[in-house]
DNA sequence: ATCAAGATTACCT
DNA sequence: GGTAATCTTGATA
């Protein structure tokens, strides 16, 4: 079944059903990697630039697994809130989170009602409308293409390139506004499996995976 | 009302 | 490699 607002270079291809999601969290972070989160665009933010693309898409390269029942680094760790709310819904939300004053970062919630099991999205590399990614990071023009490995390779900057803020909190995967196609699973050899990076509390979790020697990686 | 911490990034030496 | 920026959230009073 063709999605209309799915790219035509992806057409055949078929968006993730909240089955996906329901599953364990471990195995959702896994199999996200090699799949493409798509964003489609109802309106452009900088409208002075002439921009042909009316979504954005990039392949996940790079993920980590957050479980409150366990985990003293995840959001739900402390229970349910007003913040964390969507984290306890069933798989097959987005769990936007605002942090430092400054950065947006996106997670995919998993598993079923009640579990507070999410992964946070931390790179990805781009595919479609990366002419409005550029617009949306930096304001103007790539001064070199060096700057294009800068544009998704962080979770902040992945929310900046995509436009997701606020609004985007608790978005349905499974309609048509954010949404993620499937992909083959990227084979086991090619999955980097490590410690977390940027937390304080429960440390040695190895649960950050990533796509070996893909360039947008966050941190090697 | 006030406070400390934060699932980051950009810029500096 | 180090750190300032910046503001929301949840906890405590």
């Amino acid at each position: 079944m063709n999605n209309p607002v799915v790219p035509s270079f992806l057409k055949h291809s078929a968006k993730l059903k909240r089955e996906f999601y329901t599953r364990p969290l471990i195995t959702v972070a896994k199999e996200l990697l090699g799949k493409i989160l798509v964003k489609t665009e109802a309106t452009h933010a900088y409208t002075k630039y002439k921009i042909s693309h009316t979504f954005l898409a990039g392949k996940i390269v790079e993920v980590e697994a957050y479980d409150g029942s366990v985990d003293q680094a995840a959001h739900t760790f402390i229970g349910k809130t007003k913040r964390n709310e969507i984290m306890f819904r069933q798989g097959g939300y987005l769990y936007v989170y605002f942090t430092y004053g400054a950065h947006f970062c996106s997670n995919v919630v998993t598993g079923k009602e009640g579990q507070g099991t999410a992964v946070l999205i931390r790179a990805l590399e781009p595919i479609a409308g990366i002419e409005e990614m550029i617009i949306n990071r930096f304001g103007r023009d790539l001064k070199n293409e060096k700057e294009k490995l800068n544009l998704t390779n962080g979770p902040g900057k992945i929310c900046q390139a995509f436009n997701i803020n606020r609004d985007h909190y608790g978005a349905d995967l499974i309609g048509n506004e954010i949404f993620i196609i499937d992909q083959p699973a990227v084979n086991n050899k090619n999955i980097i499996i490590t410690k977390r990076i940027g937390i304080t509390k429960s440390i040695d979790l190895p649960w950050r995976f990533y796509i070996k020697d893909n360039p947008w990686v966050s941190v090697k």
